[in-house]
Order: structure tokens, then C-alpha cells, then sequence
DNA sequence: GATGAATGAGCCTTCATTCAT
DNA sequence: TATGAATGAAGGCTCATTCAT
């Protein structure tokens, strides 16, 4: 029985990377990548399935991890008793904030894969995606704390989306620009201070 | 003068408009637009150049518009006498965004286009370059009213970036979304009211 | 009645000439040839009927030229009187092939196009066919001073043809080399010179 | 192994070598030699990499053999006694010359894409090119006899070049001329014969 | 499982020439 | 006559994917 030979899964991925960081998705060669990574383009097949699964692969855990990230913290926050809930949330979501910035620090290639090179993928609307999650959290927290904005109509799922978008679009340029982790602290944090503002429009009657 | 069948440039850029729309620039045939247009690919070459030169014919001219008037309205702004430039820009530009939004339904193929087709052209990178504009000026705003936010350190020309790109990504949702010009409207003056906000923090000492 | 725009032929012809050189026939694009020269492809093609048309007109007259000389230079010798043609042909023929030799130089780009941007074109055998006619002269002459060179099979039509074929050559190359003026001369002359020896053989029994 | 269908790259050869010596190598279609070759175009470029791979592989190897075949020569004769050396060398390049002759008609085809149908190619200047190689050992070879040929100023290198141009190019008139194998023996055999007189003014003082 | 040759549609682009104006 | 837009075939080449070995 024939095996898989071993560290070609990782010399695939890291040629891929580097191809699909060059060239993004559509432009990048499979021919490439397998000759970089020492192999043949049959075993990408074997591996990935396909060269749209050869790109998840690079970037799905990432994606993955994220929205986990999400989830957990929503849940973590969903069981806090309510009057914390109801407490600073601006600087309750500080730390996370940063996880989030480490997390993207710790995968600096991957969302540059997503926000840069993933045209032509399941991926393309990566931002978009995240977004709606975010929103669908914030909804869930507005009603949670039985805050009015909602149900006023201060706020709509459709604004919080753009707001949302808005934000994520802010934080994820530090990416673009190749920021520092430091820098990218600095910015996202001072983001974050400016949103506080218009956020307590929205949430206060 | 040779003659030039009539009719035939407009049925090219509208065939074009549609194939770029369906499958953004790499993804769209030559041939394919040529076909729907009743022409031959090689008059295509002569009306346009290149596929490239098609592309900046549909969407140029929108983009040179949205620029003219950034430009025309930034220099109309600097005449204006001292006292009213530092009195509330938010009133002042009301007006302003209210045209932005015009402008943007009256070319909505034309954005969808430079925000979603683009990639592989010279207009890839549509948004980030608005926002450069955009801080060019509000850097020359801030300077030409005095104000010490800069100087101060409270903002940055690369924070004021973030913050800009975060405003027109938001904007620009609205094409994403496919929004009727009403609802466009409604959102984008909430942003404008939820950046408020910050702003204030920014500008005042 | 229209006239024809005067000073256009001669454009046409100058700006073919740069373009044949640089790009040869095949690859000369008859729309740079045209626009460099200031006018439309249909004028070319109503002056020069063709590529080949326009090619021809630069080179023809300076292939008719040579062929005229050859044929005139030909006649002149026919004309002499019996002793003097089987004198030193060597000697008489000294002054012909420095007229020779000017006559590439007064025409240096045309013969640059001859040797070199002529395939796919009447003339890409120009050597070839000079050489026919000099081996056809050749044999002439050989036959009118009675020399028995051809009956005995010393010569042959043949081998006179690579014979002359290598002189040609050699000849030619100083287009190609972009000799200066004097260095032809100095070439071409000690060429004849090192001839001179192998051509005893042939025509002394 | 991957398969490699058999016999197609000998078709594939095979089907070149006939549509170069139609067309030439610029106006040659791939897809026409591939369709006569009963494959795909994109096999070609497996197997060739290009159009001039294509050529290349018809043609690489022979100008290689005799590349060879003129370093092994000018080797062999080099380690020859001096004595040996200063001998009649026309005697001595008798067998020699017979092998080139040999070479060419052993490849003949390749020859005459060589001479005919290589513009556009790396190739285009092989005479030039096989003049240089033989230049360059004849100016060896003189120097290494103690010959003051060069050092009198009777023969330059440049003038060299005119000589050994003049001579290959007789020599390959065999080529374009189809002859005979035995007639280009008989023919070659004079060329240098009738080269040898001239060579002797050179060489003696 | 690994290989990599084969596929063949498809890409953008160029061209000499024609011909309505 | 002059123009230059139109033609449309043809060009070389690339690609993801398949599959015999």
C-alpha cells in the first residue's frame, strides 16, 4: 500500500502560499506550485481535491478559527449575569479586541490571502462574511440586554451591517499596509475609541 | 472620414458592461462581448485598445467625475471665509454627501463595477484610492482651520486613513447591497451621524 | 479631382525603410508605417498597391539599377576588341568592382534590406540572383574569348555558380559588418586579390 | 511514470521539419503541425517548451554535432608535430572537408532549415555563426605555425571573416542547390582547390 | 499513491486588406 | 483620393484537470 510521502502536505501548502500571495487566486499556476513544492500537480489533486481546495486549506483553519473565536466569545458573554452585560461594554470587548489583533498577527498571510488574493474563491466576500456574523451577534446582544435600539428603530440590521462593514474594513487595513503589530494595536484601538461615540447614539434613548 | 457604424461603440460598452458585471475583468471574453455586440473582437482593438482600455472606458469617466468633484468642492470649501470653515463642517457637508449618493445611483453599474469587477485593472484598488484623496483634503482642512488635532498627535495621517476608508467602505455598502436610493440615503447619513461622533473627539481638544 | 497629397510617397517610403530594417518584412506592420509617416493604410495601399508593393518600390530601383550596370558593364566589354578581352581581366575589371562598391554605399540601407529584412518577400534570394546573372555574364565571356574552360570541364554552369556565390558573399558581408566606405574598398579589394589566384587555374588550360 | 503516448514526438518531429520547410519558421502553425502530428497543441509545449524549442529540437543537435566535430578537429590537429603542422595542410583537411560533406548529407534536412527556413530563430545567423568558430581556429592556427600572416597585416581577422564567409557559403550552396552528394564532393573538392591558391598568397611571405 | 503527459478549449491580440464615406 | 474603422482568421501560448502507468 502506497503512503503519502511525508512533508510534501506542508511544501504544497507553503509554495501555494507564496504562488496565490503573488499572483492571487485566478493568475496562480497549480504547474507552479507543485514544481516549487517538489512534486507533481496529480498530487495536489490527491491531496486537495482541487485548486479551490488547495487554497481552503491555506486559509479555511484560519477562517475557521475566527468564527470559532466569535462563537465562544458570544457564548462566554451570553452567560455573564445581566447586570455586568449591561456594564462598560467598550471595556469589557478591550481584551478581545486585542485577541483579535494578535490572531490576525498570528496568521498575517492567511488574511492577506483572504483580503487581498481570494478573488475567484469561496472566499472573495470575506470581510462581508465576518460582518454578518458580527452583526448577527450584535443583534443577539442588543435584544440580550433588552436595549431598545432595535425595536425603535435607532438602529437596523441593515445599518449595523454597514457600521459593521465599516469597522472590519478599518481594522483589516492594517493588514493591507502591513503594519506593525504595534502600529496595528495602536490604530485598531483608537478605531475602536472613535466608534465608542457613535455607538452610545445608538444604544442610549 | 472612414465611416464608423453607428450605434456599435454604445452596443459594445453595454455588451461589456454585462460581461465585466457577470464575470469581473479576468473572467470576461473579448469575444464574447464582441458577439453580444454584434461586432468583431478586432473592432473592439480599434474603438478601445485593449481590454483594459474597454474597462476604463466604462468606468473612467465615473471615476474622473467622483475626483472633479472632490476637487471642486474642496476648493470651493477653501474660499469660503474663515469663520464659516470652522463652523459645523457636519451641516455644511450634509448637502455634499447627499450629491455623493446622487452621483453614485446615477453611475450604480458603473461603482459595481469598480467595486466588485475590478481586479486585475488599474482600478483594483478603487476605494483605497478615494481614500487617499479624501485625506489629502481632510489633512488640508485640519491645517487650513488651525486645528491642533495633528500637531496634537490625536490623529495621524495614517489613523486618518483607517478612519476614512472604515466612512467610504461603509458608503459603498450600499452598492454591495444593492440598496434603493431612499434606503441609501437613510444609511449613509446615519454613518455620517454615527462618525460624528468621533470626529468630535478628534477635532476638539 | 483629388490630388495626391504631395510628399506623402516620399514619407511612406522613409518610414518603411525604418520599419523594414528594424522589424524586417514579415514582422513591419503596414499601420506603423503609415501612422509614422503621417498618413492612412489606404494610402499606402492606394500608392504601393501592397506590402510587397511598397517593399518593392524601396529596393526595385536599386535591384534594376544593379542589374542595368551589370547588364551595360557587360555590353561594354562585349564591344571590345579580341586582344584586349583576353587581357588582364583582373586589371580591367579593377575600376568595375569600386564602382560596384559605391554603388552599395550610395544605397547602403537598400542593400541592408536586400541581405537582410527580405524574407518573405521576391527578393529574398538576392544573392542568388545576382549571382545568376554574373555566372550567365561569366559564361559569356569565357565562350567569347574562345577560353576552353567550360569544354574541358575545367568549369562547369554549377560550380561556377558557388564560385560566384562565395565571392558575392564575401561582397556582402561588408553590409552586414557595416564597414566603413574605405574598409570596403579594402576588403572587396583584397578579396579579388586572394580570387585571383584560383581563377588563373580555371581559365589557363 | 506519466505515459508518454509513443511514437508522438517522432511524429511531432517529423511534422515540424516538414512545416518549417514549407513555411519557414515564422509563418509555421503549430496547430497545423500538431493537427499532421495527430496531437494537441499543448503537448508540443510539453515536450518543447515553445515554437523554438520545437525548432531547436530538429535543428539543435546537428549544429551541436558539428560544433563538436570542429572542436574535435582543431584539437586533434593541434597535438599534430610541428612538422606535421607546417605540411600541406590542404592535403591534410582533404578528409576533412569529405566528412563535413558527409555531415551534411547525413542531415540534410536539418541544413536547409538551417540555411532557408531559421529567421526568426536563435539559428538565423548559423553561417555567421559556424564562420566565427572557423575564424577563430584559423587565426589559432597560424599563430600556433608561426605564421606572420596576421602580424604582416596580409590577412586580418575581419578579413579572415570575408574569406571563410566566402567559403562556407559556396560550400553550403549545396544545400540549396540539392545536389547530388557526389556532385557536392566534386564541388567542395574545387572550392577548395580553387581556395587554395589564394590561401598560399596569404600564408607565404 | 505518485506521476506528469495529454487534453483542447480558451485567452488576448495582431494583421493585411477592404471599402463606405 | 484619402481615410481609418471593420473584418475575422489566425497567431502562440496557458491552464486546470484527467488518467494511464
Amino acid at each position: 500500500m502506497a503512503r503519502q510521502i511525508e512533508g510534501v502536505y506542508e511544501k504544497v501548502l507553503e509554495s501555494a502560499r507564496l504562488e496565490f500571495l503573488e499572483k492571487g487566486f485566478k493568475d496562480a499556476s497549480l504547474r507552479t506550485i507543485a514544481q516549487n513544492a517538489g512534486t507533481s500537480t496529480g498530487s495536489i489533486y490527491t491531496r486537495f481535491t482541487d485548486k479551490n481546495g488547495l487554497f481552503e486549506a491555506l486559509v479555511g483553519p484560519v477562517v475557521d478559527g475566527l468564527k470559532e473565536w466569535f462563537r465562544t466569545e458570544q457564548e462566554i458573554f451570553a452567560q455573564l449575569p445581566a447586570d455586568q452585560k449591561k456594564g462598560d461594554v467598550f471595556e469589557y470587548t478591550n481584551d478581545k479586541i486585542k485577541n483579535l489583533v494578535d490572531y490576525i498577527y498570528d496568521h498575517f498571510d492567511e488574511f492577506k490571502l483572504l483580503l487581498s488574493c481570494a478573488e475567484g474563491t469561496a472566499f472573495a466576500d470575506f470581510i462581508h462574511d465576518m460582518v454578518e456574523i458580527d452583526v448577527a451577534y450584535t443583534v443577539k446582544y442588543i435584544e440580550s440586554t433588552g436595549n431598545d435600539a432595535l425595536v425603535s428603530g435607532r438602529a437596523t440590521p441593515e445599518f449595523l451591517h454597514i457600521l459593521s462593514s465599516a469597522f472590519y474594513s478599518g481594522v483589516f487595513e492594517v493588514v493591507a499596509h502591513d503594519m506593525t503589530k504595534a502600529a496595528a494595536y495602536n490604530h485598531v484601538s483608537r478605531l475602536r475609541r472613535f466608534f465608542r461615540g457613535g455607538w452610545a447614539t445608538i444604544l442610549s434613548p
